[in-house]
DNA sequence: TATATTTAAGAATAAAGAGTCTTAATTCTT
DNA sequence: AAGAATTAAGACTCTTTATTCTTAAATATA
């Protein structure tokens, strides 16, 4: 559903929010280090993040990026958004050219509540609400 | 979530039955036409559906395929794990190795309900109930 | 038996996604 | 001003998935 592109970026936006927030300035490579995951790759994502206007980036010793808005207005829809885009929300599951329910296909009525679900849940869901159910359940944000 | 061939592979089930169902033998040529789609494609999933034990094929002049259960046993997530397998519901949706109550990511808790909703669904549809569903609401097979 | 039809199996090609590297631009520090 | 650190951009390779094709095996029919 995700693509692995989209769960990297998800985790470092988690790490970025815990280690760094809106305030201090993270470099890419640190995140990288911290998720054990390769530089370039996340470097690459990073870069779709501040040009959706989720983190700042700031060049040069010293540099890095933080986060561009506050923890709570930073939905996980939105990651999803800058990375995969949301034609998983708007296609039909099995393929067909039009989903809607003027148009529906065999299981859309089915499918439409699920994905609805789904929807809701990357739209309420802040960076903010995942640190601190973290926090509160001792789980390492890294793991 | 679903790859293109789970999507067709679903889509050709619900027409076998529609067509066929449990007696007539369709030719996987007719199928790909109906579902204007490349026959070369569809008879690679078919010959995975006839593994799975959810298809008959036969060989030969009238050959063709039919279905190897009534529409009623044969529910949407017997094709899925025919095709794709069941990854998705296995596996954490940011990408950490393990995925459990026990090791959950910092959003197991809220996913995992969704995530078994879906399983629900598809466990629960079975081809007879979307054959039904569609010709109750004159929805074409095809579309 | 010969022929035509159809699935089975797997090779070959094309496209998309994942992952790596190189170079340029910016900016901090000395 | 010079050098080092860091992101930006894009080319490049590798892997997986999608798609097409070829050949073999089976079977109905004449
Ligand atoms: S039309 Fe198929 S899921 Fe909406
Ligand atoms: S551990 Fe991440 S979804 Fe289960």
């Amino acid at each position: 559903m995700l693509s692995a592109a989209c769960k990297e970026s998800i985790r470092a936006m988690i790490y970025i929010t815990h280690a760094g927030g809106e305030r201090k300035i993270i470099p890419v490579k640190d995140v990288a280090e911290k998720l054990d995951t390769s530089f370039y790759f996340l470097a690459k994502n990073v870069q779709k993040l501040v040009k959706a206007g989720l983190l700042f980036s700031y060049k040069g010793p010293k540099g890095g990026v933080k986060l561009a808005k506050k923890p709570e207005d930073i939905k996980l829809i939105d990651i999803v958004q800058a990375i995969d885009g949301l034609e998983f929300f708007e296609t039909c599951l099995l393929g067909f050219k039009e989903c809607s329910d003027e148009h529906p296909c065999a299981i859309h009525h089915k499918w439409a509540d699920k994905r609805r679900a789904i929807y809701k849940m990357f739209s309420e869901t802040s960076l903010k609400e995942i640190v601190e159910d973290m926090e509160k359940l001792c789980i390492d944000v890294i793991f």
